[in-house]
DNA sequence: CTTGAAAGTCGGTCGAC
DNA sequence: GTCGACCGACTTTCAAG
């Protein structure tokens, strides 16, 4: 990765759809140059995926929630089985394990808060191992970027 | 929205480079058709961007932080200012104005602890306005996703 | 919605430097 | 590493049903 190649996917996190042609312009290589670089990244998996990003609110997943999470014990069984239920719900984008005073913390978008009552009641706390839960509702959106500065 | 168009954004939203021939043949519909439904889908801004995504660990930012910020103020004056500033930090990807015991949830992305000592001193703590911070460090990553089920 | 055809552009491979 | 040229595949638009 040099500094080309910096710059590059930071173009390609911005937009995926940006062709050859013109990353080659704003490079100043040749089409067959950015090429190969990007080829490159994508064989040794520095890019990953190419992906569409919706508008959250268009498709009624305005509403988020970060939820964090105690299990009742930490034993591989417990973290195991609650990690592999919590993957299969839709509405978690997001789940970290981390340290502190809870276990997870994870992500949920939902179209408001009656639908987020709905996921607490009949999918969230039916999971297995679960100790508590704390919900930090989202009152606005200050950043919220995929693209990382490379 | 309609059934066809929610598994068009599906697809879309896991690999933003299925060719429409691609797309044709999973939706049993014509290119034509399918080219006319994400044009329109892309028109009324449901798909709001197509992005390259990175891997996190190849460029350095496997070290993942999540930051609970309580400012010492809540004025208007307070709020803007922190957001302006707050949004200008490449390690944050993601920050959210949110209820309860603090004011801001951040996501800081770095390399590692030390990165993140750092950051903390020269950037993080030198916000103004800014009352106390709580780190919670991620051990592990669940899940981490960008595609909503629609 | 469909098919088919057209035009222009792009991705991907090539040989050469 | 770089480049220009090539060709097949793609996107995009159109007409007609």
């Amino acid at each position: 990765m040099d500094a080309i190649d910096k710059k590059l996917v930071g173009y390609l996190q911005l937009d995926a759809k940006k062709t050859t042609k013109e990353l080659s312009l704003k490079l100043n290589l040749s089409v067959t140059a950015v090429y190969e670089r990007i080829k490159k990244l994508e064989r040794e998996g520095i890019i990953s995926k190419y992906v569409a990003l919706l508008d959250k609110k268009k498709i009624d997943k305005g509403f988020m929630v970060i939820c964090h999470i105690k299990l009742v014990q930490h034993n591989v069984d417990s973290v195991t089985t609650f990690e592999k239920e919590v993957v299969k719900l839709d509405e978690v984008l997001e789940c970290f394990h981390v340290s502190g005073d809870y276990d997870y913390i994870i992500k949920i978008y939902v179209k408001d808060m009656e639908a987020y009552r709905e996921f607490m009641l009949t999918k969230l706390t039916t999971l297995q191992h679960i100790g508590s839960t704390h919900s930090v509702f989202m009152i606005g959106e200050v950043k919220n970027e995929t693209n990382f500065k490379v």
